[in-house]
DNA sequence: GCCGTTTTCGGCCCGACTGTTTTCAGTCG
């Protein structure tokens, strides 16, 4: 069984925790940031650390020998010696403890020395016990927070859908924007980037008076627990999320938008850039220090430059406006720099969706609905791929060879009605093996198949992949890892070497748009494109309401720097064509 | 521990809020 990138990952977060909780300085940014990048580096690391040493895994940016050779260490032996003598040296439960709010590495080191406080239970008998606010630096009110706070903790903290977390942050946005107060508000944060996942709604507003915004904000009828409710920034808890907010002064509103927006690795290569020119950005604005005497004297200090807008920001640092899929801290700053930006695709580029249900197998909707439904959104072509029969197909909803062979006449019959080109597809299921469900006689007959793995999704699934990608009838690999956000992780790809596979096959490398699936990620299309390989951003519908799934699909395909020519669905239907045949 | 179109050593983003403290540490964004 590999171990998987977020397993490696956890542990020199764990470590970091453990080194900060002994007051050991730079090595825990050192380690977390490593951790960042290790959980989204587009291969197996241990894998890579197994097969190829240290000197691959130093590749991976932030990673050096110190870390790489922990991870070939872990890889090889399932444990790093470092951690486990910190461990010997703190034996606590740090994930659980850290994940009560307020609560972080040095209150835990502190706790245990103390009271020996190892787990979440120990925590709450000492807070019970009033125990805690008996130790130096700790006091009554840390001691009712922490016992408030250890109940939320115990329950599972998953991170929202971007489309469960899309509404309420437009109806956050649109209360505020009825508060006299509020003259700007807008979505910041994760959601502003189109994560698939949200951990907190960021809302900023612009107001000359901060402190009736925060008021409004707390009153909000949707507001439960008032987590903190300061002068400029405030956090509450609703039912399903926490929503954060931040009051700047309208000039200052770009500013804070840049920095509001993220993301963290962003922002401090940002502000690095700026210290190399003698500036300082923070959410109020760019200032020159150059003649400043003490350029930590205060939020404003130096010259201002700008920071009214966001292309404020970034023209002080001679970079151009940077679209908020890019800022992840993944090149976009020194692409940016270079003047090497992608020209994103966007919605309106697209022209059909080439992985859609029906009827015939677990859709909705007939086939006449769905093509009708494309039509009135202006698409130029769709394709049917009904399930074929096999392998995760619940209560045996797929077609069988012979019934796909029934659908091909009634496609062309429809196709030659409709006003929009109808290709005539399939969505066969790969097996672990990856060979497909479907006969490769009905496979050559059809325009365009889609393969998709739906069961079996644990462990490595690239050969699999690549095996369907390489299958002469195969134009697409759908929904790749298989994935369910917050369900299941899905298949463990060796992304470069699925999309290098692709691309000499002539075979699409699928976004799914399904706000449950997003897969491929952002970070893993870059890696594709990286290959060359070619990507199809398509809803996998399986009623026509499903249609508008595709603007998460579209953001994804942006996380990923795709270009409209990168993305087949951008491209017209002769082209398709073409592609497809080929 | 990591890193480098001024560096292979000397820096490492910057600020708000809270609770505890009598001036600041810890946590979080
Ligand atoms: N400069 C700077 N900005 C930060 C830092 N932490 C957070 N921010 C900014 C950038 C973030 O995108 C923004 C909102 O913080 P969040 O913790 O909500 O992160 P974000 O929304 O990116 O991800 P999330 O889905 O909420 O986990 O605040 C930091 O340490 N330094
Ligand atoms: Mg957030
Ligand atoms: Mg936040
Ligand atoms: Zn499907």
């Amino acid at each position: 069984m590999t171990i998987r990138n977020e397993e490696l990952a956890a542990q020199f977060d764990e470590l970091a925790d453990l080194l900060e909780a002994q007051d050991v300085e730079y090595k825990p940014i050192a380690y977390r940031r490593a951790a960042d990048n290790i959980r989204e580096y587009p291969e197996n690391v241990a894998t890579l650390a197994t097969q190829e040493g240290t000197n691959a895994v130093e590749r991976i940016d932030r990673v050096g020998k110190a870390i790489a050779s922990k991870v070939v260490e872990y890889a090889e032996t399932g444990e790093i010696d470092e951690l486990a003598e910190k461990r010997a040296e703190l034996p606590v439960d740090m994930a659980a403890l850290t994940s009560v709010e307020g609560v972080g590495p040095k209150t835990v080191g502190r706790l245990y020395e103390a009271l020996d406080v190892r787990t979440l239970d120990d925590l709450e008998t000492a807070a019970k016990n009033e125990k805690i606010q008996t130790v130096s630096g700790f006091g009554p009110k840390t001691e009712s927070n922490i016992l408030d706070n250890i109940d939320f903790a115990r329950q599972s903290q998953d991170r929202q859908l971007l489309s469960d977390a899309a509404p309420i942050g437009a109806a956050i946005v649109d209360y505020l924007t009825q508060t006299v107060a509020v003259q700007r508000c807008e979505v910041a944060g994760s959601l502003r980037r189109w994560r698939p996942t949200i951990g907190d709604v960021d809302t900023l507003v612009a107001s000359t008076d901060p402190q009736a915004v925060v008021d409004a904000f707390t009153d909000w009828p949707d507001t439960g627990r008032v987590i903190e409710a300061g002068t400029g920034k405030a956090s509450v808890r609703t039912n399903d999320v926490r929503v954060d907010l931040r009051v700047v002064d309208p000039s200052e509103f770009g500013a804070a938008l840049q920095y509001f927006t993220g993301s963290k690795d962003h922002n401090v290569e940002l502000r690095n850039r700026a210290i190399e020119r003698d500036l300082k950005v923070n959410e109020y604005g760019v200032f020159d220090i150059s003649e400043t005497d003490d350029p930590d004297a205060g939020q404003r200090v130096g010259d201002r430059i700008g920071g009214a807008t966001e292309t404020d920001v970034y023209d002080a640092l001679d970079l151009p406006p940077i679209p908020p899929e890019l800022r992840e801290g993944r090149g976009e700053i020194d692409a940016a720099a270079a003047n090497e930006l992608p020209d994103l695709v966007t919605l309106d580029a697209i022209r059909g969706d080439l992985h859609l249900h029906t009827d015939w197998s677990d859709g909705r909707n007939s086939i006449e609905e769905m093509v009708e439904a494309a039509t009135n959104r202006g698409y130029e072509y769709v394709c049917i791929t009904d399930h074929a029969k096999g392998p995760g197909m619940v209560g045996g909803v797929g077609l069988t060879d012979d019934q796909l062979e029934t659908q091909l006449s009634e496609l062309r019959a429809v196709g030659d009605d409709a006003e929009i080109d109808v290709f005539a597809g399939v969505e066969a299921n790969i097996g672990p093996d990856g060979r497909l469900s479907v006969a490769d006689a009905v496979l050559e007959q059809l325009d365009c198949v889609v393969a998709s793995p739906h069961a079996a999704l644990d462990g490595d699934g690239t050969d699999r992949l690549i095996a369907a990608a390489e299958h002469p009838a195969v134009d697409i690999v759908g929904h790749p890892t298989g994935r369910q956000l917050n369900q299941r992780s899905g298949l463990d790809i060796d992304v470069p070497a699925l999309a290098d596979a692709a691309a000499k096959a002539g075979t699409a490398v699928e976004i799914n748009a399904n706000p449950r699936r997003l897969d491929l990620h952002g970070s893993a299309v870059q890696a594709a494109l990286e290959q060359g390989a070619t990507i199809t951003i398509d809803t996998d519908a399986h009623g026509p309401e499903s249609y508008d799934y595709l603007r998460y699909g579209v953001h994804t395909a942006r996380r990923g720097w795709a270009e409209p020519s990168d993305v087949l669905t951008t491209w017209p239907t002769a082209d398709v064509r073409a592609f497809l045949d080929a």
